[in-house]
RNA sequence: CGCGGGGUGGAGCAGUCCGGUAGCUCGUUGGGCUCAUAACCCAAAGGUCGCAGGUUCAAAUCCUGCCCCCGCAA
């Protein structure tokens, strides 16, 4: 089949390379148009961009859909189905019906579980044990469109949504491409998702990364694990911000009524610290703003953070 | 030119504003103590103070340029 790939970051890449090598022919790569980046501000490309580029597939990166010319563009590219996977905008109702068959979605869940925007980081936050990925038709709904196929992942201890997300992206590339080849086979058929189980996953915000020492200290190393690399979780430390990167409950918690974000104790392990409900968390790994990313007991030696000092 | 912090023995930091023989904690090495120890005591080694230039009797510290690392914001 002639296929349209919306796309835009790494996570979307295995796809388009997948369909690239499948039996199928990408003949149009939409993406966001180019940005600026980083502390120079350089204008970087989309990843999926510079994919299209090297295997010379013309590109479309729209700042919006309001002007024609796009529609133009997607009806005139001949494509029988829009394959999106991480696109980064939502695609107007009245675009969905140009493509015979539709527009196809690669979701990082298994819906209905996780719809919305952040699925892969929100299967961390919940302590989710598997997730998978689900390929859909796409409805006016937020991911609420018919199932073609699914397939399960099991979330490792000590995945972050950095480790999780290529692997995911890997499974469903390969899933993708046998969605198409069921759909154009005939063997693959739609069915309806169910609405048990179904929640919607809010859009990840810089807001998140504050810690609030009165979670109980599962759910902020859950947070932890879901926020890396991005937003990442930080608290404040002397009047600065601390970033933290390693973070792990302890396990029993040491007795005591402590205000929520005072050192317990330290060690060359990490910094142990008082969590809502009575939990306690390790802070194993950290980074002052300005300053390099330390081990605890590096950090320790030069800051000499001492019991009952208080984050946050 | 988006805003800001930092580069000082192997590690992490102080010292820079108010120039004057480089300091703290940890580590390393040797010795001591101990049944023993990542614990404790004593001692030692180890530094072009990011690079280049300038000012000065004298520069980690003041001035100029450059390189590298990082936080914020996008």
């Amino acid at each position: 089949m002639n296929v349209v790939f919306f796309g835009t970051p790494d996570f979307a890449v295995p796809t388009l390379e997948a369909l690239i090598d499948s039996r199928h022919r990408v003949v149009l790569v939409v993406s966001k148009p180019d940005k600026p980046v980083g502390r120079s501000q350089v204008m970087m490309s989309p990843p999926v961009v510079e994919v299209a580029r090297r295997h010379d597939i013309p590109c479309e990166q729209p700042k919006g859909f309001k002007s024609g010319a796009f529609t133009e563009a997607l009806g005139g590219a001949g494509a029988e189905v829009a394959v999106i996977v991480a696109y980064g905008k939502l695609i107007p109702d009245e675009l969905l019906s140009i493509p015979p068959r539709g527009f196809l979605n690669l979701h990082p869940s298994l819906l209905p579980r996780h719809r919305g925007p952040s699925p892969i980081q929100w299967a961390l936050v919940c302590g989710d044990r598997s997730t998978g990925v689900t390929t859909m038709q796409i409805d006016e709904g937020m991911d609420t469109g018919p199932i073609l196929l699914q397939e399960r992942m099991t979330i490792e201890e000590g995945d972050t949504a950095e480790t999780l997300s290529p692997r995911l992206a890997e499974l469903g590339a390969r899933l993708m491409v046998q969605t198409l080849d069921g759909l154009e086979d005939g063997t693959v058929e739609p069915r309806p998702q169910p609405e048990d189980g179904a929640n919607v996953t809010p859009m990840l915000r810089r807001s998140f990364a504050k810690v609030d020492w009165g979670m109980p200290a599962r759910q902020l190393v859950n947070r932890l694990r879901g926020f890396t690399p991005w937003p990442g979780l930080y608290t404040t430390f002397r009047g600065g911000r601390l970033k933290i990167f390693g973070l792990e409950e302890v396990r029993p918690a040491p007795p005591g009524d402590e205000d929520p974000g005072t050192v317990l104790g330290v060690s060359s392990d990490g910094i142990a610290i008082r969590c809502g409900r009575g939990t306690a968390a390790l802070m194993t790994e950290m980074q002052r703003e300005g300053r390099r990313r330390l081990p605890a007991d590096a950090f320790q030696i030069g800051e000499r953070v001492s019991r009952g000092e208080r984050f946050g």
